[in-house]
DNA sequence: AATGCAGCCATTTTT
DNA sequence: TGGCTGCATT
């Protein structure tokens, strides 16, 4: 969609065109689902910029997600209508924070190269550290381990800050965060949570730095406020504090992200921390039928926790949202494909079609029936491209060639392909290095020289750091795309991967291609490398005519004429794990999460739900999830319920929801789980 | 050090 | 169900 220069203004309606012109001061803007939130953001941006209130470089404008700071960017660019305009300070939290890290890295004790790591490479880094100090992981897991730190860090703490309770427990995991920090610091890198909360530290302790921004940004814009977590909304409020020009738009009904740290709280306190904010409403929906927005609101109406919105909508009734039942998920895979086959097909466009599930192994029964057939697809999520292992293997290459403190990257290739650089060697490295508080490399340096390794594996060793070295200097000459080739060529992992000969094999050098061509898109490996970080996934091709796969939380910001929501039972949505954590503050997060599904659907939704489903390796019988008896009678047309007193089955059981029973399947299946603890 | 097998565990969502 | 870890063998 592409708005001509001349009437960008136009088709606004009151209440967006009120968020338009009220620029200065602070102002909280609650946008309903599909109110034309993108658009008013935008429009504020062109106005700014327009009316000369600043530069595009005075404008901070932070997403949540890349995809969201691309679609803003292009948005921006188009009204403006000058392609070449950017702005230099538009992006996620994340990429923002980055991009300050670095031009002050020595404020945070980094070097400007520093290495931004991935869940993966944290965890590795945890497990290191357990093994080191001799913490059983069968007791403490890694993973539970992480998402200590990473709440910590959400919530701003760095280990000196934290107040450990008594339980021993915490204070364990409290220690191995100490160590974590202090590696990181080593290994001149930092996580994704060290990216906000270095950069407010940063702000807290160099005035002049803070002046510096607090100076040039004269405005500051906020997508998706009601997903901001406590340190970033922090990171904000240091920010604006001079101009006090900040603006944030979000939908507290449409927050999904509270496991992530995100707190509501953001959003719903805005107005108490900033005085005078003007608070508007968009309440508008241009998006749905009446018949799916009514569903949609029926069904959010169940939640206490909410500000309260009246969406409404000027569009037709359209059709009722559909609601069946299969008898097992293959039949519902079966179901769902003849619907697309018979009807939809000719009505709307593959792209403009949706499926929407709770968890993302659910795409597999879809993805089988979907080959089967012959009808294409792409799943949106997953595993991504820069998340493969090959992928990663010569990206870790890259890394340590470019930041020699990378361990992660150094322990991940050092033996790949096999250089006989075994576990024991690794170990011998690790403890030196923690030791003498020294890289795995410059450990691996000191080890030969003191004569301290194996011939055999001394030979390898040599070898590999003497390529790292040389790679180093090829960098100085050649394009960071040939380096990579050089690199994937002389360390043998493109020939391990030719002498493998099978299917698979093959798909990771094609892979590895696409990596390659990938890079000519940066000007520099900096570049490149700080892309890989954080985008994570390579820009989906929207080419060709397919259906989309893809999580309720993965399709939040988009839209589709018809989406299908599969998987409505008790135990998978709601999910049960989400329940056991945190009870009804998680099932309210889960019926958001519904909602977000619902709206997702311009012109007709289909919900289904089935009798028994295959989870791992077990079948669960199921009921309906209670979301389907939540949805208003009226806006709902009940139909291919298969068998005979299915009804009575699914509807009429009689659930006692508070205590924890759900679906018998799911039920049992957690009995079997704790005589196996036993 | 490399390979192969058996048993174990988990699966919600992601910048 | 399948991917991963740890252990035993070569």
């Amino acid at each position: 969609m592409k708005i001509s220069n001349k009437n960008y203004l136009d088709q606004l309606n009151d209440r967006q065109s009120e968020a338009i012109t009220h620029l200065d001061g602070p102002c909280l803007i609650v946008a309903g689902a599909g109110s034309g939130k993108t658009r008013v953001l935008t429009s504020r941006v062109v106005e700014i910029i327009k009316k000369k209130k600043a530069w595009p470089n005075q404008i901070l404008c932070v997403t949540f997600t890349n995809k969201a700071a691309r679609e803003m960017q292009n948005r921006i660019a188009g009204y403006l209508d000058e392609k070449i305009l950017s702005l230099p300070w538009l992006g996620t939290f994340h990429s923002v924070s980055a991009k300050l890290l670095r031009r002050h890295a020595e404020a945070v004790g980094l070097n400007s190269r520093f290495t931004i790591i991935d869940q993966e490479d944290q965890l590795r880094l945890i497990k290191n550290i357990c093994k080191a100090e001799n913490i059983d992981v069968k007791k403490i897991s890694p993973q539970f381990v992480l998402s200590f730190i990473n709440q910590w860090k959400n919530k701003g703490l760095l280990p000196k800050n934290v107040v450990a309770k008594k339980i021993p427990l915490e204070k364990a995991i409290l220690n191995v965060y100490k160590f974590y920090q202090e590696r990181l610091k080593i290994l001149n890198s930092c996580d994704f949570g060290d990216l906000i909360l270095l950069c407010v530290n940063m702000f807290e302790n160099n005035s002049d730095i803070l002046d510096l921004y607090l100076n040039n940004f004269k405005y500051i814009l906020v997508d998706e406020y009601q997903d901001s977590n406590f340190i970033q909304s922090k990171w904000l409020n240091l920010l604006a504090k001079k101009h006090n020009n900040i603006c944030c738009v979000g939908d507290d009904d449409q927050s999904i992200y509270s496991w992530r740290g995100a707190e509501i709280k953001n959003f719903l306190d805005f107005s108490k921390i900033y005085k005078d904010t003007k608070v508007i409403k968009l309440e508008q929906n241009y998006r749905s039928t009446q018949n799916i927005l009514s569903a949609a609101s029926g069904l959010i109406a169940n939640n206490n926790d909410r500000l309260g919105k009246k969406l409404w909508t000027d569009s037709k009734e359209g059709e009722l949202v559909k609601l069946s039942c299969y008898k097992n998920g293959k039949e519902e895979a079966v179901g769902i494909s003849d619907t697309i086959e018979q009807s939809l097909k000719k009505k709307y466009s593959l792209n403009k079609i949706s499926i929407l599930v709770r968890a993302i192994f659910q795409t597999r029964e879809f993805e089988e029936r979907f080959l089967k057939i012959g009808m294409g697809y792409r799943v949106i999520g997953g595993t991504k491209f820069y998340e493969r292992a090959e992928v990663k293997d010569s990206l870790s290459f890259l890394r340590i060639v470019y930041q020699k403190n990378d361990d992660l990257a150094f322990e991940r290739i050092i033996n790949v392909p096999k250089r006989a650089i075994g576990d024991s060697t690794i170990k011998q490295l690790h403890d030196w290095g923690r030791k003498n508080k020294k890289s795995l490399e410059d450990s691996a340096l000191e080890l030969i020289q003191l004569n301290k390794i194996k011939p055999k594996t001394k030979l390898g060793l040599v070898k590999i750091l003497n390529l790292f070295n040389k790679w180093r200097s090829d960098l100085k000459e050649k394009k960071h795309y040939e380096l990579m080739e050089i690199i994937l060529d002389e360390s043998g992992y493109s020939k391990m991967l030719k002498e493998k000969k099978d299917l698979e094999s093959e798909g990771r050098l094609e892979n590895l291609k696409e990596l390659i061509r990938g890079m000519h898109d940066f000007d520099n490996l900096q570049s490149f490398l700080e892309h890989v970080a954080l985008a994570t996934s390579i820009d989906q091709d929207w080419n060709g005519e397919k259906i989309n796969l893809m999580t309720m939380h993965a399709a939040k910001g988009l839209e589709f004429d018809v989406v299908f929501l599969p998987g409505w039972e008790e135990g998978l949505f709601p999910h049960q794990k989400s329940l056991e954590e945190k009870g009804d503050l998680a099932l309210e997060e889960e019926r958001r999460l519904a909602y977000v599904g619902l709206t997702r659907a311009k012109k007709e939704s289909f919900i289904s739900f089935v009798m028994s489903r295959m989870y791992r390796g077990d079948w669960v019988e199921s009921i309906a999830s209670r979301f389907i008896e939540e949805l208003p009678e009226k806006n709902v047309k009940r139909n291919e319920l298969r068998e005979q007193n299915v009804e009575d089955f699914i509807f009429n059981q009689d659930i006692d929801y508070d205590q924890g029973v759900r679906s018998p399947g799911w039920a049992r299946l957690q009995k079997k789980k704790l005589k196996r603890i036993k």
